[in-house]
DNA sequence: AAAGCCGGCAACCGCCCATCC
DNA sequence: TGGATGGGCGGTTGCCGGCTT
């Protein structure tokens, strides 16, 4: 049924790579550059499936990328951009220079999620476990709540051109208050990181240097219109 | 020392989307 | 316009090494 499988599985390898297999990669791209990945086993005289070489390269193979711990700031970057995107991993890591997704991704499911739930919020909904309204988010796409709604209608008004399927869970706030800023709870502008905003509707909005910008949008460094749609 | 368990991570699978013809 | 193709992505699997019993 369907689309004819991307290569012949039965003269492929499969399972680790060797070091023979890489130097072999590598060379290859760097004479040729990447070009067809479907033809390129073949070229480099590799008995790999096509998406197996494009896999090995991008993820372990390219020469810019960053190997080691993750950092600190690394780590809150994550969770901030995952609470706003979901599981978009490759986008996650176009804001992280030297990171994979699948290293992102990675990361997030043995180390981020457990440290999450550790400290009692929900690594899907990023909300309190304890809180009535931190729903699945099964649950709150079957249901969405008011703060859900209104979330979409404020990204879909600020970036039209960004996917409203994405799951996206600013922190928790009091609805009402959350909506108008009142009661010392942050607007939508402020709780996303866009401070001074022009439609910034609560009091912390001209609070400078408040290190409430760790996505960069106040900065500029992350701007939703700019994240990179490969 | 050996067996079992568990966590981390590299790699694979299958689907989706964009592009080409 | 619609089918074929290739690239890209997220989810999942399975291996391996370290730890515990």
């Amino acid at each position: 049924m369907g689309r004819s499988p991307c290569c012949e599985k039965a003269h492929t390898n499969k399972g680790a790579w060797t070091k023979e297999e890489d130097d072999r990669l590598v060379a290859h791209i760097r004479y040729h550059g990447e070009g067809c990945w479907r033809s390129l086993p073949k070229a480099a005289g590799l008995l790999r499936c096509g998406k197996s070489c494009r896999l090995r390269w991008i993820n372990y193979l390219r020469p810019d990328l960053k190997r080691g711990n993750f950092t600190q700031e690394e780590d809150d970057l994550i969770i901030k951009l995952h609470s706003l995107l979901g599981n978009k991993w490759s986008l996650i890591a176009g804001r992280l220079p030297g990171r994979t997704d699948n290293e992102i991704k990675n990361y997030w499911n043995t180390h981020i999620r457990r440290k999450l739930v550790s400290q009692g919020i929900d690594p899907t909904s990023h909300r309190p476990i304890t809180e009535p309204s931190a729903a699945t988010s099964s649950q709150r796409e079957a249901n969405p709540s008011k703060i859900d709604k209104f979330i979409k209608e404020q990204v879909r008004e600020k970036c039209p051109d960004l996917n409203l399927d994405l799951r996206i869970s600013p922190p928790y706030q009091n609805q009402e208050s959350f909506k108008t800023g009142t009661n010392g709870t942050f607007c939508f502008d402020c709780s996303t990181g866009i401070q001074n905003s022009k439609d910034c509707s609560c009091k912390y909005g001209n609070i400078t240097n408040s290190g409430y910008d760790s996505l960069g949008l106040k900065s500029g460094v992350l701007d939703y219109r700019r994240l990179e749609m490969k």
